[in-house]
RNA sequence: GCCCCGUUCGUCUAGCGGCCUAGGACGCUGGCCUCUCACGCCGGUAACACGGGUUCAAAUCCCGUACGGGGUACCA
């Protein structure tokens, strides 16, 4: 057997969908799996959808996962001549004629016989030529059946009768993505078809060109499940992100959405679902991959992604957390205090689950005041106990502690105990005055990077607030 | 309508005739740890869509039914 050569073939119509990322990934699986070749294939022969300026929204997304090729990548807008070559081929032999039906004469003659919809080989004998308007139409044996080899299907068959003479010359003269389908996939010698169960049914027009054009053996196909939402369609942009490119934004790292996308449609046999994609590549095996349709979940993604940020180095962290303190921060860049994120990078590292949560555990250090959160005040102000006194307490002594770690546990922890609070109740409400929320880094290792007065004035303000 | 595909815990999956009183993971949840949160550890919750076959034996094979999805374009 020759080593496999496979093609990921997305149209550049807009930004790269995550469902396409997971074919590219499975045809980049196997080809890496068996050592073969990935071929990079631009579907771009509709000139209307397909937009120079989206080729990056394809190429930058893969890179950003890891995902490279070995050929491409080529642009079936640049091949059309071999496209349309083909047509002649097929109107030469006989097995494609011209048509010039309007879709409103097809649709007239359906509504008048009844029946099944769609085209009924009105031009098949009258034997027209190439003219205004007119298009090109495969002609479908009326006979038969046209099976597709599919790898996680089985043996799928098709009868011809419920094929209609498909268009394959455009009348503005361009070929369709079929022709062109069966025209790159035999010159560039491909031997695995991998892609989403959407493209099933036009599979048999394609194996049908294909032995028309006298293309011997037809490359394997594997059609994998679809990935839907909440609503058990295929994953949409409305409700939810598609784009690669927001994970990057929300704060994902390529290594875990790699790896979370792995296992939509796939498991490895040892049940080890996070691991270096080097394995993955290795268990990997199109015979395993599952029929079903898989729900993308976020929360499974960001434990998978939260678990590869807490493996990474620290530097690395630090390096890819980067965006989240400077661009996309929430402060200024006057507001910045790189030594501040530099003295807690590592704490901060062992609990988001994102890059994206990486701000919100030391904002406060950054901000003039204390950022507001109501839940979080309700809890340790309202209902929580002695939170007065705590303040009190606490505002009474500040001015006579070491500024250091020890200095604040130990004034907080007495304050606590001269009102019978352990430590996690009586640090809330210091929590919340200082630092706004009751989620956050280790309070008095953090607290002590703010100046003894401003943390003074926090808690002086919450006490007023509280009344 | 017609064609095609699918159906194991809420979710992703393991299972490819006996090892299954169905395993793992996420989620949810009880507890421990703990200055909050998170991590970690121990425990719990929860599934073979249904009905017929085949077989000594079926989650696994076959046939129906139901439900879900995909396609049905001069998009890909």
């Amino acid at each position: 057997m020759t080593t496999p050569r496979v093609r990921f073939a997305p149209a550049p119509t807009g930004f790269l969908h995550v469902g396409s990322a997971r074919s590219a990934l499975f045809n980049w699986f196997h080809a890496r799996h068996h050592g073969g070749t990935m071929v990079l294939r631009i579907e771009d022969t509709n000139a209307e959808l397909a937009k120079p300026e989206f080729y990056d929204a394809i190429t930058e997304p893969l890179k950003w996962l890891g995902i490279d090729w070995d050929e491409g990548p080529y642009y079936q807008s640049q091949r059309t001549q071999l496209y349309l070559d083909a047509v002649q081929k097929l109107l030469e032999s006989g097995d494609a004629y011209f048509c010039d039906c309007s879709r409103e004469a097809i649709d007239a003659r359906h509504k008048e016989r009844g029946g099944k919809p769609g085209y009924d080989a009105f031009c098949a004998g009258r034997d027209l030529s190439d003219g205004e308007g007119a298009v090109v139409r495969f002609r479908v044996p009326r006979k038969g059946t046209t099976v597709v080899d599919d790898v996680v299907r089985g043996q799928v068959e098709f009868a011809n009768r419920d094929l209609e003479d498909f268009v394959i010359r455009r009348s503005n003269g361009t070929p369709v993505f079929l022709v062109a389908n069966a025209v790159d996939d035999a010159d560039m010698g491909i031997t695995h078809v991998v892609r989403g169960e959407d493209l099933l049914n036009t599979t048999p027009k394609v194996r049908l060109l294909w032995d028309a054009l006298g293309f011997g053996e037809p490359p394997t196909y594997a059609h994998l499940p679809l990935l839907v939402g909440e609503d058990r369609k295929k994953l949409s942009k409305r409700k939810s992100s598609v784009a690669l490119a927001d994970f990057e934004a929300q704060g994902f790292i390529p290594e875990a959405m790699v790896n979370y996308l792995a296992l939509l449609g796939w498991g490895p046999p040892d049940d080890v679902e996070i691991r270096p994609v080097s394995e993955i590549v290795e268990l990997f095996s199109l015979e395993d991959v599952n029929k079903a349709p898989a729900f993308f979940d976020m929360k499974k993604l960001s434990h998978i992604n939260s678990t590869y940020i807490r493996e990474l180095e620290l530097n690395d962290f630090k390096t890819r957390v980067q965006p989240w303190l400077t661009d996309r921060a929430p402060w200024t860049s006057e507001q910045y205090r790189p030594e501040v994120f530099e003295a807690l990078a590592e704490i901060i590292q062992s609990k988001v689950r994102t890059l994206a949560e990486a701000p919100s555990f030391i904002d406060w250090l950054m901000f003039d005041d204390a950022p507001t959160d109501e839940k979080s005040w309700e809890k340790a102000m309202v209902k929580g106990k002695a939170s007065r006194e705590m303040l009190d307490g606490v505002i009474a002594g500040i001015d006579d502690v070491d500024w250091t770690h020890e200095g604040m546990y130990n004034l907080v922890s007495s304050v606590g105990e001269a009102n019978e609070l352990k430590l996690g109740k009586a640090q809330a409400p210091i929590r919340v005055a200082v630092t706004g929320r009751t989620v956050g880094p280790p309070l008095f290792e953090s607290i002590v990077l703010l100046d003894r007065g401003e943390v003074r004035r926090r808690l002086e303000i919450a006490r007023t607030q509280l009344g």
